[in-house]
DNA sequence: CAGATTTCGTTCAAACTTCAACCAACAACC
DNA sequence: GGTTGTTGGTTGAAGTTTGAACGAAATCTG
């Protein structure tokens, strides 16, 4: 290592990497977790998203905006999950090149039976584990990165 | 919805979804910025970690703790980096079921030329962002997470 | 010390993600 | 109204990760 870089401190070091392995157990945990429901987070976090929209459905663009995830790993993975018949797709009717992505109600009705399992994870691995202050800084400074790093 | 389940209340909520945001935004970020040095950020990490072991190598199953990685994932990862020859394979004389992974000269030298652009993307697209305060929380938060999570 | 158990690392196949290429529909422009 | 460019979404192949199964070496137990 040579000249001019300016390094993290030591504190800096040391709670970036507590970030990166945080994450990462807590990423598998919860995994683990929802694994009993047949998903995964990322599968969950899509059936949340569209339980939560109007008429339960988002544009394919939209859900992939929301999760950060490229067009082309959403496609496959809404492809499973409709395969799973969790979701089901649509064709839109005012833009021709759309697709809606709707939550059905077997979809719907799996979210229900996982959710408060879920939620009492993320609660006892990680918001349990925090202060208010603690838990709320984080969403600040993640706030800020989404912010910072905008669309993708 | 139904009965009885305790709920992330709205702060909570949104603190979460920023969380789950801002790090697949950063994760993305920093996967991007190291793809000219032919790195992912998991490649890079690996190389970090034995930069820094004593002698630059340590065993693949210490290896894979510290990353909270599967010891599969791991010895495909260090295959493809041993292709590259960023990384060498010794086998170990006190336990000829170990496996050494050993940075090579090449790899110390791709880490020495990644690391401050690296750093500077961290720096960049996170700490910079957050204040002293707040960023020490999150690394409190997330030793916590690490302790309450355990090893696998 | 034999036998049972655990640990280390790899292998294989299946599952998932990425990436580039692609088609269709919309939008802009002249 | 025909270019030209952009957006929405899918495809297929290549690359990566997962998970179970495995063999070999170490460790534990009686």
């Amino acid at each position: 290592m040579t000249t001019g870089t300016r390094w993290l401190d030591s504190e800096q070091q040391v709670a970036w990497r507590a970030y990166l392995l945080g994450t990462a157990r807590l990423m598998a945990k919860l995994d683990d977790d929802l694994r009993q429901f047949g998903l995964g987070i990322n599968d969950y976090e899509i059936l949340v998203r569209l339980s939560e929209a109007p008429e339960r459905r988002l544009r394919m663009a939209e859900l992939a905006d929301r999760l950060h995830q490229s067009r082309s790993r959403l496609t496959h993975t809404v492809g499973r999950l409709e395969a799973a018949e969790l979701v089901r797709r649509t064709s839109c009717k005012s833009d021709k090149r759309g697709v809606w992505a709707e939550l059905t109600e077997a979809g719907f009705s799996l979210l229900d039976h996982a959710a408060p399992y879920h939620v009492e994870g993320v609660r006892e691995n990680l918001v349990n584990l925090a202060s208010p202050e603690d838990f709320a800084a984080v969403g600040r400074v993640f706030d800020a990165v989404s912010e910072h790093i905008g669309q993708r």
